[in-house]
DNA sequence: ACAAAAGTGTTGCTGTTACACCCATGG
DNA sequence: CCATGGGTGTAACAGCAACACTTTTGT
């Protein structure tokens, strides 16, 4: 075969989600040769009239039934042996979308949600593909304040449910009380008046964001 | 014409590196139709033999007659309408030189360095791109400390001098005393011994930076 | 009453900010 | 000696880290 300068581009999709505070990725399980059986990343092979941003939005669509989302652009995987048949050029997008809604809109046994930490057995070469996004997002997560945290956490949350969150992404443990007074004291949050009440313990205050003081923030 | 799944890529590369504490791109004059006498970022077309980093490395090695950089993934740039002719997706990736030594290997009429405040005329949407790769890096170099920061200041500089970099980077001016107390106390950077004598002034003293104490650092 | 989970206060340290004067060199 | 640019100290403030006990709920 001679050298050509056309390629085959495909986009990769992943939908990531916070489970109580866990953070985690909505796969689909391949149903045909090959890696029939395994884990993969919902994806869509791009034609010439379409953007990949487009091409992005269909595949979120498709696995989730929603429409909106924040979204943005990822690495590019144009290893030449990432397909077994032939050379496929690999564009991954990061959708973060809120799990509850999607699974209220969604029920099927060929897609789930899987937690980062707990990948199952993963077809071509998206283990590494998401070990490599999920390194990026986190080190995002962790740093300034920006959209993503809001696209993970929209509505009303607790504080210990936020701060799982973060010790999973930072990989280490935060010391409650002053990651309470950190977000109450410089009303990086705000009270709804609302309570959980799930199980024993007791209720959790219900916040959300203040964006005014999040602009911009170092976290 | 009918859609198709094959598509043509070129990379695009952004040479940037500092002069004088003024970020700089390195740009071509293209001498064909189309935007023939316009200024470009230097590119390839992709074959599919060839991965995108292998790509980028090649057109930097032309451009400048370096080997060795750091360099990495930036955008990907798919509208329709990028390219008079025909559909191509751009991949750009960003490299860091030291212009010094750039210049010494390069002497050429149709390549040029530009402060990425005074662009000249661009051919395609090169404008655009370098808009938005410039707004990323920026924000890259202002958070936490990376490689980016070393492969822009690799040898000796004073401190006047990067914290003009910052200053343009960042758009907003930086207290003098402040910015020497800060990486000097706090040991980020290491005394060569030697001073500047370039004009008039009392000479800068030369630092490089101290690897260790800049691991992970926040700026 | 007890288990489970949420809430809270104090102290010391570290880094940031604001601010004005002196020092070394070239012409 | 003067113009140019580099180097320096202090005090107030903000945020972060380390530390243990109390409150509210379900069972």
């Amino acid at each position: 075969m001679e050298n050509s300068y056309y390629n085959v581009l495909e986009t990769l999709l992943l939908i990531y989600a916070s489970d109580e505070g866990k953070l985690k990725i909505y796969l689909q399980k391949k149903q045909d040769e090959p890696y029939k059986g395994y884990w993969v990343l919902p994806s869509a092979t791009l034609d010439n009239k379409t953007t990949l941003e487009e091409n992005a939005h269909k595949i979120y669509k498709d696995m989730t039934n929603l429409d909106e989302t924040y979204m943005f652009q990822s690495k590019i995987f144009s290893n030449l042996d990432r397909n077994p048949n032939n050379r496929v050029i690999g564009t991954a997008f990061v959708a973060v979308t809120d799990k509850t809604l999607t699974d209220m809109k969604q029920e099927s046994n060929d897609k789930a949600w899987f937690d980062i930490q707990e990948l199952p057995k993963l077809g071509f070469d998206h283990a590494n593909i998401i070990e490599e996004v999920s390194k990026e997002i986190s080190s995002q997560i962790t740093t300034n304040y920006n959209d993503m945290l809001l696209a993970f956490f929209p509505s009303d949350f607790t504080l210990p449910e936020l701060q799982l969150f973060y010790e999973n992404v930072l990989g280490k443990p935060i010391d409650r009380r002053n990651f309470h007074k950190k977000y109450v004291n410089q009303e990086l949050v705000i009270d709804t008046g609302f309570k959980t009440s799930k199980g024993s313990g007791r209720p959790g205050t219900l916040y959300r964001f203040n964006l005014d003081k999040m602009k911009g923030k170092r976290l």
